[in-house]
DNA sequence: TTGTCAGTTCATTAAAAATTGAACAGTCGA
DNA sequence: TCGACTGTTCAATTTTTAATGAACTGACAA
């Protein structure tokens, strides 16, 4: 099946897909990135790469890299289609998943490194030699590290709270 | 006062900088910005502009437009200094205000818009001709509604837990 | 083994975003 | 009113980021 003509979508497609395309620079990811994940969204049929590419009028190596990265966030899912050739692939719908995804793939890296540097910090701090920029310092270092805390604290809360 | 050379930071402040201006960019938010309130947040005395520009070796227009949106956000608080004719700042090192400030000025307007466009999508899928496209357009812009009712009942979740 | 087709990689190019700096506006005291 | 000084604005520039497309890999069937 090729009927899909360069920049065939109707006009539903065309808002949900324009709606993620701006809705995911908020978390900043991509454009190209949004617009792949809205017209599986808004697909009732799974879709192989090839359809990305003709109807959203996008590269190859775009939608390529678009994929993979929807796929380590667990926001699409390969699935059996028409042509036994092709990978097709379906958006998973649960917000919860979307986000969690997003958690793990992208917040967790930066606040296992954000603690790293936390340690660096301190030590740094312990070298300070006067008494009182020290003292000034310690109490900084301490509320980056409640931060971190609480950050850790909300996370899966969210989750749950997605969970329904 | 003006002893301080372009690039005088200590060890210290330097960590502390680079941490913040890495740090912004998981919200999308330009360097410049990052630098600005991490120099604020980890000194004893409040800072003016002109400090900001010499210590960080950033521009007058970067400085200005930095302290604008830290001062949206209420991220950080104008108070007074040596020097009667300038405007010193020092950064709110809550958490909470932080947070808050975001969520009210970089992700509140994005979920209004995001109300409106909804309204469109609905309107468009009453157009719908075809009966089983129509049901299933209207499942996933129903979808879609129950995120954006789900993020709503998150971000003040989030708020009230990090007001410990 | 060869040819075809799906999909990936990555150097190059294009587009978007941040930064600069010079002109400007506003304030205050002499 | 003028000059000195703080701070803002925004067009031009630089830097960063995303998108492209050609070369490549691997699978499979003839």
């Amino acid at each position: 099946m090729s009927d899909a003509k360069p920049n065939t979508l109707v006009e539903i497609e065309r808002q949900v897909v324009s709606l993620f395309a701006d809705g995911v620079r908020v978390a900043g990811l991509p454009r190209s990135v949004g617009e792949i994940y809205g017209l599986l969204f808004v697909s009732a049929e799974p879709l192989a790469m090839d359809d990305l590419v003709v109807r959203l009028n996008i590269s190859k190596g775009s939608v390529s890299q678009g994929l993979k990265f929807l796929r380590t966030l667990g926001a699409i899912r390969e699935v059996e289609g028409p042509d036994v050739r092709r990978t097709y692939y379906e958006g998973d719908i649960e917000l919860k998943k979307l986000v969690g995804g997003f958690i793990r793939e992208q917040m967790r890296p930066h606040m296992e490194s954000g603690k790293d540097r936390l340690k660096s910090l301190e030590a740094e701090v312990a070298k300070e030699e006067d008494g009182a920029k020290q003292v000034f310092y310690d109490e900084r270092v301490k509320k980056l590290e409640r931060w971190l805390k609480q950050a850790k604290l909300v996370l899966p809360l969210i989750q749950r709270v997605l969970g329904e």
